[in-house]
DNA sequence: CTCAATAAGGTACTTCAGTATCTTAAATTT
DNA sequence: AAATTTAAGATACTGAAGTACCTTATTGAG
């Protein structure tokens, strides 16, 4: 009793997708195994491997579909608390899948590229707007000035593997960024 | 023509060492084959996983028998020269074995204890020193502030797979780590 | 010196990412 | 509607980490 349909194009990749990130919410990432991806889709490696290079690319692939950042960024009335809130927002996201972003972190190649975009877009609004309301200085700092919440983030949810506490979140602004961009 | 002879102990230890640090001059981390080393050290694999759990630990151990940590902390008579130094170390020492230290944050559970260590010490050191001098304020910061430059150039060469080029180095010390432990 | 305990060396195995190759269904062209 | 092109699906393979298990050289205790 062969079933002899064949899904082709978005049909076809959208259910590997989906499998993916079912997959990803029994195994993890690192448990995440394409034959099983394959077996859940109903299709095999090869069809796989014909559309993404990579396991990693997969993952990503499947996370982009299924888990989209927010349209807008937050916008607290101040600069600090827009900076809580985008810091709140990125280890959440970590939170759900801790270990497909380090997943993605290490085998990527561009992590500028995939990980970080969202953040970036969300500091550099929140910075503009504390331009505007005179909160901060009219000069954009430089780059690695107002990174430097995102980056230590970062940073340390890797190193941890877990996301960040809230007070985690506190000293990060309170001692480290709010200091720098006010001075 | 067999050789019967069995070495045992530290003697095959070492051997075995040198053996995986010849492989990584010619391999790098990436490339490094638990085969290969064994054939190079005229053993097998198992008398390898017998000593160290993994690919990783192997490496790291042949990293501390290859590659010690200078014995003392710079002293450049100013916090901001000590800390540059630390960090001109660190990238040094990461270009001599990006892919190893890039692969030992990624695979080892423990990365603080692995391999943050000597840099960490010298920081404290060098921040003792400069509350002595007068340079900062007699109370230590918190270690979120004065890890905050060893952090973000860590977190930068992992992400960027290169070592520091001296610029960033000074950036991170003079737009980030002085500004804060000054104030 | 003999014998038991330890650990080295060898071989074969398992698992999984990624590749190669072939067959055939489905879409496209004429 | 037949021929051609595209890509899905199946199966088998390669390469490497790590494991299992067995044989035997070396150590060292009596």
């Amino acid at each position: 009793m062969t079933i002899k349909s064949r899904r082709r194009g978005p049909l076809l990749e959208n259910a590997i997708l989906d499998a993916a990130w079912a997959e990803l919410a029994v195994t993890g990432y690192e448990g995440l195994r394409m034959d099983a991806v394959a077996a859940r889709a109903g299709t095999s490696k090869t069809v796989l491997y014909r559309r993404w290079p990579s396991r990693v690319e997969l993952v990503l692939a499947s996370l982009r579909k299924n888990s989209a950042a927010p349209a807008v960024a937050p916008d607290e009335g101040n600069l600090r608390d827009d900076v809580v809130a985008i810091l709140t927002w990125l280890s959440d996201r970590y939170q759900s899948f801790p270990e497909i972003m380090r997943g993605i972190m290490v085998e990527l190649p561009d992590v500028e590229g995939n990980i970080t975009q969202s953040s970036v877009h969300f500091m550099t609004i929140a910075m503009d707007r504390a331009i505007v309301r005179g909160e901060i200085g009219p000069a954009m700092p430089s780059p690695r000035v107002w990174r430097v919440a995102m980056d230590l983030a970062r940073y340390e949810m890797f190193v941890t593997r877990k996301p960040l506490q809230a007070e985690a979140i506190a000293e990060l602004v309170d001692l480290i960024f709010m200091p720098l961009v006010s001075s």
